[in-house]
DNA sequence: TGTACATCAGTGAACGCGCGTTCACTGATGTAC
DNA sequence: TGTACATCAGTGAACGCGCGTTCACTGATGTAC
C-alpha cells in the first residue's frame, strides 16, 4: 500500500521526506528569500534540526528536490494551459502560463532557474532536458518547416526572458492580467510574422 | 582636481570607497558565489571589518554599487559592439555581446538581474531603465513601422532569456563562439520573418 | 615657518546570531519464536 | 497470545564558524593663525 497521501501521526511521522520539501516550499513562499536554511526547515516541520539528516545527506540535496517538486508542477501548469500546442496562439497560452507560474512562485522558479545549480543532480539535469524537450515539441508542431534549433532556443528563450524579466521587476508585474496580455503581444509580435511566410524559402527542407 | 584615477599609497587610501567595489567584483568573480560578505570584500581590500561602514550604509548599498558598475559595464560593451543597430544582423551582433557579457561576468550579472533586488535604489531602478530605452531605440530603427512596446519586450526578453539560459546550464555554454553562433541564429530564425513582411497589414500606422 | 587644533579615514575588539553538521541517545514500531 | 530483541525515526545538546554591525579609539592629514 503507498503512502502518498496519509502523512498520519500514527507511526513516527508517515513521511517526514516529503514533509521536509513542503516545509521547505512554504518557508521560500513565505520569506521571500532564495536561501534555504536547514534548520528553518526542521523548525517549520516541528522536527530537530538534526532531522534531515536522516532523509537528505545535507542541504543541498534538499535545495535539489525542491527544485525537482518545481519542475514537476511547471510541467503540470504548462500541460493544463495546452496539452499539445500546435499553433501560435496555442504556444502563447503556454507561455502565459510559464511566466505566471514564475510569477506566483517565484523563490520556486529562482531556485529551479537562477542558481548556478548542481550539474551533479540527475534529478535536476533530467527536468531540465525535458522542459527543452517539450518546447521542442511544440516548435516542431506550430513550424513544421523551420530551423528546430535555432527556432526551439529562441522560444524559450523568449518565454524564459519575459518570465525573468517580470519577476526582476524590470516590467511591471502586479496584474496578472496585465502580464498575460503583454506575454501574448511579445510571442505574437514575433510569431505572427513567422507563420506568415510557412516556407521560408530555405533550401534542403523535406 | 578630480581623483576618478589616482587610489595611490598616499593619503589614508585614496579612493577606498571605490576600491570596495573593485575588491567585492573580484571576490564574486573567484567565487561564484553570489552572496556578498561585507567582511570578505574588507579583508579582500586589507581593510578592517567596520571600514565598509564608513562608506556605505550596509551591506546592501554595497551590493547596489556593485550593481551599478555592472550595469555601466554592460551599456560599454553593447555600445561597442554596435553604436547604433537598426539592422537584424547589427540586432544580432548586440544580441551576442549581451550573452557573453552575462557569461564572463555570471555573478555579476546574476547580481544586477537575478535577485529580488531593493527597489528602492534609484540607482538600479535608473539602469533598468536606461537598458529598455537602449533595446526600445534598436527596435524603432530596425522595425520603423512596429508594435514597439510588444517588439522591444520580445527582443529584450529574448536575448535576456538566452544568456540566462546559458548562464544556468540549460544550453550548452563552454565554447563562446558556439555560443555567439547559437545566439545569432535564434535571433535570425526570429527576426528575418519579421522583418520579411516590412508592413505586418496592420492598420493606423504612420 | 611653526604651533594648536579639527577632521575624519581607518582600527580592532566585541556583541549576539543563526547556520550546517555530528554525536551519543531514546523510545516507539515491527518481527521471530 | 506473550516475550525478547532488532530496527530505525527522531532527539537535543554541542561543535566551530563566519556573519553584520557597533563602539570607543588612534593617528595621519589638512587648516587657521
Amino acid at each position: 500500500m503507498s503512502t502518498s497521501k496519509a502523512p498520519k501521526a500514527a507511526y513516527h511521522h508517515g513521511d517526514l521526506r516529503a514533509a521536509l520539501v513542503r516545509a521547505a516550499i512554504e518557508l521560500l513562499e513565505e520569506s521571500g528569500e532564495t536561501e534555504l536554511s536547514l534548520r528553518a526547515v526542521a523548525r517549520r516541520a516541528g522536527v530537530s534540526p538534526a532531522e534531515p539528516y536522516r532523509h537528505y545527506a545535507d542541504r543541498e540535496a534538499l535545495v535539489s528536490a525542491v527544485a525537482a517538486v518545481g519542475y514537476r508542477e511547471l510541467a503540470e501548469r504548462l500541460a493544463s494551459a495546452h496539452p499539445s500546442p500546435s499553433t501560435p496562439e496555442e504556444l502563447a497560452s503556454v507561455a502565459v502560463a510559464y511566466v505566471l507560474f514564475a510569477l506566483q512562485r517565484p523563490t520556486l522558479f529562482r531556485i529551479m532557474f537562477g542558481e548556478p545549480c548542481d550539474r551533479d543532480s540527475d534529478e535536476r539535469v533530467a527536468a531540465t532536458a525535458a522542459v527543452a524537450l517539450y518546447v521542442r515539441g511544440i516548435v516542431e508542431r506550430t513550424f513544421p518547416q523551420a530551423d528546430d534549433d535555432a527556432l526551439s532556443n529562441a522560444i524559450w528563450a523568449l518565454v524564459h526572458g519575459l518570465a525573468f524579466l517580470h519577476l526582476d521587476g524590470k516590467l511591471e508585474a502586479s496584474r496578472p492580467s496585465v502580464v498575460a496580455d503583454r506575454v501574448t503581444a511579445a510571442v505574437q509580435a514575433l510569431l505572427t510574422a513567422t507563420r506568415a511566410q510557412p516556407a521560408p524559402a530555405a533550401p534542403g527542407q523535406a
